[in-house]
DNA sequence: TTGTACGCGTTATCAT
DNA sequence: ATGATAACGCGTACAA
């Protein structure tokens, strides 16, 4: 910086200013500088500025796995609207896992983030611990049943997995299966879960057959889940799936197998992957708006970030259950 | 970090050793020290040190697109083995574009990082510029038909092509198709028809027609493309998708539509995605080993940053031509 | 509109 | 084995 600005004829100072504030530097001066900066390619040092003014920009994203599409739709689109304000993404994935989760952000807090993005509203003591006493903005995505430490962007997963359970009970379904992620280690999945048992209830029906795929799931794992049901659970008329990952797959398997989707089994999914449509018969499943989750954290935070302390905003993007030919 | 000092009675330089280089430290101020950082809950200050050090133990990783699921793939090794001896990763995706590929770098390079991952070998002559005057190392992946920088993980896309080619010939195939993204700004869609072509010429037959669909392509462009070829070369036996993206839809809307695979057209893609095996017939595709370059990259990263100016290594992870149901 | 003095929290260097 | 001192490159506060 001292030597762009020994080029430019001015002090260090505006150099500086021309970079952060350019309003305040006169057009001449500000032409100037930056010819010199532009001649001598000066490259600001990020944690020097940093240090001296305690500002990062950088926000911390952590989000289960980047191997389910959703996630990654989501992690782009937190990355293109931060991106576009001079914001860094820090990346990082729990695996599912409320330890690592609690590890990456204890690692993560050593980097000075301007503020986190998290996914779901469970963490462990010692994560909340660190994250209060850090004092930086928080976006929770993903879940609304729950109370958010400062900001969320999500959906009701109960309420998501009931309207599709009530979808199907109104068709006529009366025998159902649940496969999914691990019910006690998986919030949303459990919720998911939780919803759609509840309609089963109300509606006086038996309970739904469950079978749990480890984390992270594979299509095999759909595939094998689905078998592991009907084996178990021979008289089930539909299987409800806690991701579209878990059943297209299993409805590829089917029509492998010649068994007749919705004929023999019903099946629905969640999360209406871009395969949903493609496959015959198209998937029933519930639309979530990840790419929308993700920017609207992104710009929760970047509000907050710029007008100082506001409202604990929580938005809620909805689900919309989509009744397509598998059902 | 002078707090921490106090309370275990040394200086703050004990304390900044206990940090870094422990073993200079004598086992019992060292445990003082540990637990006075522990009950102050003292996070060092990641910027602070970086500026003091010159080093910031930061890796960039530039990929096309986190929607491919071998690009996520990727991301997830690297980030996984940089993690491990205390790295993080920044993480930018260039949506194909050379142009936000320089645009990357150059405000990645703010932050000091360590060294860079990217993808391919081509970039923006102000891009190779930036990165040679950085001095950092740098690993480029997914391509070794070319000339590196510094050091390089991939396979020949030249010869992947070639290979598929030369299995589909030698099975009697003649009329070729292709189904790719854009041949004039996707380096490695590109070589992948190259190699291709060039078997379609030794052994005489007639080039494939060539249809090309926009980045970032969606399963429907595979549908699409796919559709569009057949009308435009109805004599056409086999297609080649450059990713598995395209060609697992293509094959599903085949299968809608009544369309025998392979007997009516045959079908093979680029990839082995997890679905290919899942499919009905599975796809043919060739298998690249993205988690393992992603692996490869991290640690010839580390290497480098530990062992000081080693040899510009070249990994080639190879690739390997599966031949299942759909050809 | 521009410049000067100082401090951000740490590590490197040298001394003890 | 430990401590004192001087950077690291920049932004803030204030003065001119």
């Amino acid at each position: 910086m001292e030597d762009v600005a020994r080029h430019a004829g001015v002090s260090a100072q505006t150099v500086s200013r021309v970079l952060g504030r350019a309003e305040l530097v006169s057009a001449a001066t500000r032409e100037r500088v930056e010819a010199a900066i532009h001649e001598l390619n000066y490259i600001p040092n990020g944690p020097a500025r940093h240090l001296a003014s305690s500002r990062s920009r950088t926000v911390v994203a952590i989000i289960p796995t980047l191997a389910t599409s959703v996630y990654a739709e989501e992690v782009s689109s937190i990355m293109a609207v931060l991106e576009k304000e001079g914001f860094t993404t820090l990346l990082g994935n729990s695996d599912h896992s409320l330890e690592r989760e609690e590890h990456l952000i204890s690692s993560f807090l050593e980097r000075q983030p301007d503020a986190f993005i998290l996914t779901g509203l469970t963490h462990s003591p010692r994560a909340m611990k660190l994250l209060s006493s850090s004092g930086v903005p928080i976006v929770e995505t993903w879940e609304t049943d729950g109370v958010p430490i400062d900001m969320s962007v999500g959906f009701s997963n109960i309420d998501a997995g009931r309207s599709l359970a009530e979808v199907l009970i109104a068709k006529g379904y009366r025998d159902f299966g649940f496969v999914g992620g691990r019910l006690d280690i998986e919030p949303r999945a459990r919720q998911r879960h939780q919803g759609f048992a509840s309609a089963l209830a109300v509606a006086g029906l038996r309970p739904a057959t469950v079978v749990e795929v480890p984390a992270p799931a594979s299509s095999l794992d759909g595939v094998i889940g689905f078998n592991q049901l009907r084996q178990q659970a021979p008289e089930t008329e539909v299987v409800f799936f806690s991701a579209d990952g878990l059943a297209i797959p299993a409805l590829l398997d089917c029509q492998r197998r010649g068994i007749k989707v919705p004929g023999d089994i019903a099946i629905c999914g969640f999360g209406d992957y871009d395969l949903a449509t493609i496959v015959d018969p198209p998937l029933t499943t519930v639309r979530v708006e990840a790419a929308k989750m993700g920017t609207a954290a992104a710009q929760l935070i970047l509000r907050r970030l710029k007008d100082g302390v506001g409202a604990k905003q929580r938005v809620d993007v909805g689900y919309r259950v989509l009744v397509r030919g598998s059902t």
